[in-house]
RNA sequence: GGCGACGUAGCCAAGUGGUUAAGGCAGGGGUCUGCAAAACCCCGAUCGUCGGUUCAAGUCCGACCGUCGCCUCCA
């Protein structure tokens, strides 16, 4: 069965096939940088990254940008959110920004999301935004008031094909005050005028401003992807109007398609409500980070299905931190074992088994990406290789190869959950070698049955975060 | 008011017409172990409510109840 993907465009999973044979096109739209990311933000960027990894171990050269917003992004109160987080940190805009995007790519690779190809920033695009813009004068698609551009909606009849909105409606349910120099209320700022005092300012055919939130996108995503692209992606909450305004606008300025498949990913819940700034309910990467391990944050992202919503709560979070355990604790005795395996050819039965685990994984990637449903799989793979791995029949190293391989396959390259080296998986030099040296005192004593002492040794070595297990392959040690 | 989504075991979470409703966490019982830990085995839900369609429905349709998102701050 060959992937499916839901598209928000036509409401309906399709099967997949990218615009350029073997190559795929994709655009998720990124951080504004003005303040540390939030879980919201990693779910986001872990079920893209998750969409990335799986493109391309089908085969496909991926091209994926992501954008860095450090400009043009308002809030309600009409201020530019760099601005305020430069005012609140007395630092220029731009510092603020550089600041808060090494931030950003740091919290992105402990939670092992795979870098972006192309980080492109709003500011520096200005002149592809301003090109943009003028295009969409000449076409008739916007004006110009007071050295602002606003994007006519009325002459994009299917502005709303993606929201499912109409533009009527949109007027009525108007959250904000409708800016007196719109004619349409529905219509949206393309760029704007730069107040006395707005420091990030670019000249234009306009006057001094700087670009609306929309058309970054439109302008980055046509540059290094061109147009039509394959898939875009993007929180939900960005459908409307930001996505829809994207549409309208790439489409109005080339008569072309902007993207194929628009992909949208649930939000982060807190008690069922979403997460959110503005909501003083969010909880920041970094400070999830201080209780519980990237990892575990990674393993409850995709536990879940992308488009679902994901409810954050302490409790779900220490049974993913749980679960993360289990799945690396077999893994480690499955390498520990495979390291003092015997020569010789796998073991029939277990390749069969192996591969039939890894077309059920694969059907459901395939099936609209569903995390949940391939985890199930990689925890049926773990009561597997567990019970071989404590088996005390021999079990070869190649067998044992195959197994890891297919972790690394499945939970590594595919899922992004089980790196290649498994941290903590021991001390480094002398203090490992002082371990084994009370491991194998311990040893000698239990078989002197002076078991108070054995004990004794294990209880202080537990103190010190050191748990022994002992198999029948011998003690082993992991850091707690 | 408009658009969209959801309601599956104590918690998280798959399943969208057809054998015994995945998986994780927690819990109970057992095996192994000097003990422990880990691991392994066994145990739990009839799927918000009420109707309808069908030989057959968490799975389709309708109503109702509850919850959430969006409707120009949002990943």
């Amino acid at each position: 069965m060959p992937l499916q993907i839901y598209n928000s465009l036509t409401r309906q999973k399709e099967l997949f096939a990218p615009l350029h044979e073997g190559r795929v096109m994709m655009y998720v739209c990124g951080p504004t940088v003005y303040d540390d990311a939030h879980i919201g933000h990693g779910k986001t960027y872990v079920n893209f990254d998750v969409v990335v990894r799986y493109l391309r171990y089908l085969g496909y050269r991926v091209r994926y940008v992501q954008n860095i917003t450090d400009v043009g992004h308002m809030l309600d109160s009409g201020e530019d959110r760099i601005l305020k987080g430069a005012a609140r940190e007395r630092v220029e805009p731009m510092e603020l920004v550089e600041r808060y995007t090494r931030r950003f790519f740091e919290d992105m690779d402990a939670l092992n999301v795979t870098r972006p190809d192309i980080s492109p920033r709003a500011s520096g695009h200005i002149p592809e935004q301003i090109a943009l813009v003028q295009r969409l004068i000449e076409k008739g698609h916007a004006y110009v008031v007071n050295g602002s551009v606003y994007f006519d909606v009325s002459s994009w009849p299917t502005y709303g094909k993606l929201s499912g909105r109409r533009v009527e409606e949109l007027i009525q349910g108007a959250r904000i005050e409708v800016n007196p120099e719109k004619r349409h209320a529905a219509d949206f700022a393309l760029w704007k005028r730069a107040e006395p005092g707005h420091i990030m300012r670019w000249p234009s055919p306009w006057g001094e401003g700087y670009p609306g939130w929309h058309i970054e996108c439109s302008a980055m995503a046509t540059k290094y992807l061109g147009q039509p692209f394959d898939i875009h992606g993007g929180g939900v909450d960005n459908k409307f109007p930001h996505h829809e305004s994207e549409i309208a606008q790439s489409e109005a300025a080339y008569d072309k398609d902007f993207a194929r498949i628009w992909m949208h990913n649930g939000m982060v819940m807190v008690g069922a409500e979403e997460m959110h700034k503005s909501l003083g309910n969010f909880m920041t990467l970094r400070q999830a980070f201080e209780r519980w391990s990237p990892m575990a944050v990674r393993f409850l992202i995709v536990g879940s299905h992308y488009r679902s919503p994901l409810d954050f709560t302490p409790e779900a979070m220490d049974a993913a931190s749980r679960g993360l355990e289990r799945l690396w604790g077999a893994v480690r005795s499955a390498r520990e074992r495979l390291q003092t395996a015997p020569e010789g050819p796998a073991d029939d039965d277990v390749l069969a088994t192996l591969e039939d685990h890894k077309a059920r994984f694969l059907a459901a990637m395939d099936d609209d990406f569903n995390t949940s449903a391939a985890m199930a799989v990689l925890f049926d793979l773990v009561r597997v290789s567990n019970s071989l791995v404590a088996s005390p029949e021999p079990v070869t190293r190649d067998t044992l190869a195959a197994i890891d391989a297919a972790y690394r396959e499945l939970g590594g390259d595919i899922l992004g959950l089980i790196p290649a080296e498994l941290p903590a998986e021991g001390l480094a030099g002398l203090a490992a070698d002082l371990v084994q040296v009370l491991i194998d005192t311990r040893q000698e004593l239990r078989e002197a049955k002076q078991y108070a002492l054995a004990d004794q040794i294990r209880k202080r070595l537990r103190d010190l975060g050191i748990v022994l297990e002992d198999t029948p392959h011998g003690t082993r040690w992991v850091k707690a």
